[in-house]
DNA sequence: CCACCGTGTTTGCATTTGCAAGCAGAGTGG
DNA sequence: CCACTCTGCTTGCAAATGCAAACACGGTGG
C-alpha cells in the first residue's frame, strides 16, 4: 500500500501541536492516546478513526470540525445554508429541537433535491422492484407510510416531509477503490 | 454490553433510509459499504469509522455534520460563537480562506482561554502561526482545494496577536480506555 | 413446486486500528 | 561516567473494522 498520504491530517495535527509547544507524549496523554500510535498519526503512517481524532482535536483545544476537514472527512461543501448554520449555532433551543429542526430541514432540501430530474423515468414500465414509488415525488403525500420507529421525528404538525425515492440505478458495484 | 452503546448512530442512519425510501442494499451500493456492514452498524453491533460515516452521508445526501454529531463526534458544542457559522456560511472566500479566518479565530479563543493567571507566557518570542494577518494580499484563487503540503502557517508578519499555549500540565500519564 | 428476485442477516477472513513494551538519542548534573 | 529525564520512533500483538460469500425469509409466477 505504501501509504501514500492519507491527507495531510498528520501535518496538520504535528502543525498544530509544535504550535502549540506540547510534546508528542503531553498531547498524546491529553488527547487519550497512546504516544506511539499519535507519532505514527502524525508521519501518515496511520489513519486515525473518528474518534481518535476527535480526542486528538479536543487535546489540541482545535475545533474538531477543522481536522475533519484537513482530514478530507468534510470537505463535502455541504449545502452550507445559513438556516442550517442558524439553527446549529442558535442556543435558545434544546438539542433534540435543533435535531428535530435540522430533520426536517434536510428533508425537505432531499425532497426538493429528488424532484430535480425529469418525472417519468423511474416510473416508467420497467418495473423497478424494490423503489415501487408509493405515490412518487409529486404527490406527496405526507401519511403514506407507516414509519416503523418514529423516534426523532415527532413533530406536532402532522406535514412531516416524506422524501422520494432515490431512483438511483442498482449499480452493483461494492468494492470502492479508494486509497 | 458486549458491544458498547455506539449512540443512535445506527437508528439515525436507518431512520434516514427508510425515510428515504431506499433499501439497504442501494444504500450500501450508493454509499460504497458493504450490505452486511450497513446492516451491522444500523444494527449498532459495528462503529463506523469517519471515512464510512462520510460515505453513507453522502449516499444519504444528507449532512454529514449530522452524523457526525449523532455519534457524537463533533459535539455541536464548538461553534457557540455566530463569529464561526458567520464564517462558514459565507460563500464569498475561498475554502482557504476560510479556513485561514478560523485558525485565526480559533488562536484567538485559545489564547483567551490558556490566558489564565500567571501571565508572561506567550511573550517567549515564538511565532504563531495560523494568528498571521493575511492582509489584502490574499490569493483570490479560486480554488478550494485544501493542498496537503501547503499548510496554513506561512508566518512573515510580526505584529500580529500571538497565542502560546503553555499548559502547567506536567507530563499525565496515558490513560487508557478500556474497550 | 420450485426457480427467481427482493428484503435484511449471519458467518468466516483479510486488513487495519490502536496500544503496551522496548529502543535510540539528546540534555542535565550528581 | 553514569543515572535521570526528556524527546520521538520501532516492534509485536489484541481487538476492531470492513468485506465477500452464504444464509434465512418473503413475494411472484413459470
Amino acid at each position: 500500500m505504501a501509504l501514500p498520504k492519507v491527507g495531510s491530517i498528520g501535518e496538520y495535527i504535528r502543525e498544530q501541536r509544535t504550535q502549540a509547544k506540547i510534546s508528542l507524549r503531553q498531547l498524546a496523554a491529553s488527547a487519550g492516546v497512546s504516544n506511539p500510535y499519535l507519532s505514527q498519526i502524525e508521519r501518515g503512517l496511520r489513519k486515525p478513526s473518528a474518534e481518535i481524532l476527535n480526542q486528538i482535536a479536543k487535546g489540541l483545544q482545535i475545533s474538531s470540525q477543522a481536522l475533519y476537514v484537513q482530514a478530507g472527512l468534510i470537505e463535502d461543501r455541504e449545502p452550507d445554508s445559513d438556516v442550517l448554520t442558524a439553527i446549529r449555532a442558535d442556543r435558545n433551543i434544546t438539542e433534540r429541537q435543533r435535531q428535530v429542526l435540522i430533520d426536517i430541514y434536510e428533508s425537505f432540501r432531499k425532497e426538493n433535491r429528488s424532484e430535480t430530474p425529469a418525472e417519468g423515468a423511474w416510473t416508467t414500465g420497467d418495473a423497478h422492484p424494490a423503489a415501487e414509488s408509493p405515490g412518487g415525488g409529486t404527490d406527496s403525500s405526507p401519511d403514506d407510510t407507516p414509519s416503523p420507529e418514529d423516534r426523532v421525528t415527532t413533530p406536532e404538525d402532522g406535514g412531516s416531509p416524506k422524501a422520494a425515492a432515490k431512483p438511483k440505478t442498482s449499480n452493483r458495484k461494492t468494492r470502492r477503490t479508494d486509497q
